[in-house]
DNA sequence: AATCGCGCCTGACGGC
DNA sequence: TGCCGTCAGGCGCGAT
């Protein structure tokens, strides 16, 4: 489910239950996710203060003085703002329980996410080191874009969906900007022109901050932490479309798989 | 070196 | 009603 937007609807839907308070204990009632979650977690943690709440690209950064609990949703993960009263259900994994009696609860079906502990600075993290620039960081610009594409034959909806070049642009977003910026996604990365990543790097920050704002999109199993579905997927303008008119042309929107991706575009307004 | 595509899982859905 | 095939918003890793 979560790509950015819904992560930092996260973010900022669990940051004000949970900041600044003492992490009291974890509860792993089933290990099982992408990797298995370490025991070490239960014994570090409690005890210890939440100082801040992050996010890079699509991990949840829980920080304290010393370590940093690493959180990421995969395809179906979700975190619910819980309390003890409240009995765990199928595929919750884990509680983070603080002191306040507030529990952020784990919940992952498919078990595609992650919960890692790491004790250094967790950009250095193997996982979160090699990730691309931020979207939403002032150096992410079409010339960025144009000057790291030279010469790729990759098509451009590959490129940015490359964590390495960009961070967090998953596939609903991926479809959404190119269709905005006119771009078909099937061209080359190498034979854009620098004013046409100047429209898709703006694209894609605008696609993003106005998903954030309506509090990430709902397609199938997404909800936030509160458990209220997101609003976006009413604004979206071709993903999950074929078939359906185009809004600027009529033509009906076409679906592709495109790197074992099901892609959405509307090959008149697209080149 | 760059790019592709497999596989990890469960569950929802559509067709028969 | 049930069984089966297909598909899903991610991402690391091995193969090419």
């Amino acid at each position: 489910m979560p790509e950015l937007p819904e992560v930092e609807t996260i973010r900022r839907g669990i940051k004000p239950h949970i900041n600044n308070q003492k992490f009291q204990k974890i509860i792993i009632r089933n290990a099982s996710l992408r990797w298995p979650v370490t025991a070490d977690i239960s014994q570090c943690l409690p005890g210890q203060k939440l100082l801040s709440v992050e996010r890079r690209a699509k991990y949840l950064l829980l920080k304290t003085n010393s370590h940093c609990l690493v959180i990421h949703l995969g395809m179906s993960g979700s975190l619910k703002i819980t309390d003890a009263t409240v009995a765990a259900e199928k595929h919750d994994h884990v509680d983070i329980c603080f002191d306040n009696g507030v529990i952020v609860r784990y919940n992952d079906p498919r078990r595609f996410g992650s919960i890692l502990l790491t004790d250094q600075n967790p950009l250095q993290h193997k996982l979160l080191a090699c990730l691309g620039i931020e979207p939403f960081d002032k150096l992410f610009t079409g010339k960025y874009l144009y000057d790291l594409s030279r010469n790729k034959k990759q098509c451009i909806k590959s490129f940015i969906m490359n964590a390495q070049v960009v961070a967090g642009v998953g596939n609903i977003y991926a479809n959404e900007a190119l269709f905005k910026s006119a771009i078909h996604p099937l061209r080359s990365a190498g034979r854009i022109s620098c004013s046409r990543y100047d429209r898709l790097a703006t694209q894609i920050q605008k696609t993003l901050e106005l998903a954030i704002e309506a509090g990430g999109s709902t397609i199938r199993d997404f909800s936030n932490s509160d458990g209220k579905p997101g609003y976006f997927s009413q604004q979206l303008c071709v993903y999950g479309l074929a078939g359906k008119p185009c809004r600027v042309c009529n033509h009906p929107i076409i679906s592709k798989r495109i790197n074992q991706r099901n892609s959405f575009y509307c090959a008149t307004c697209q080149r």
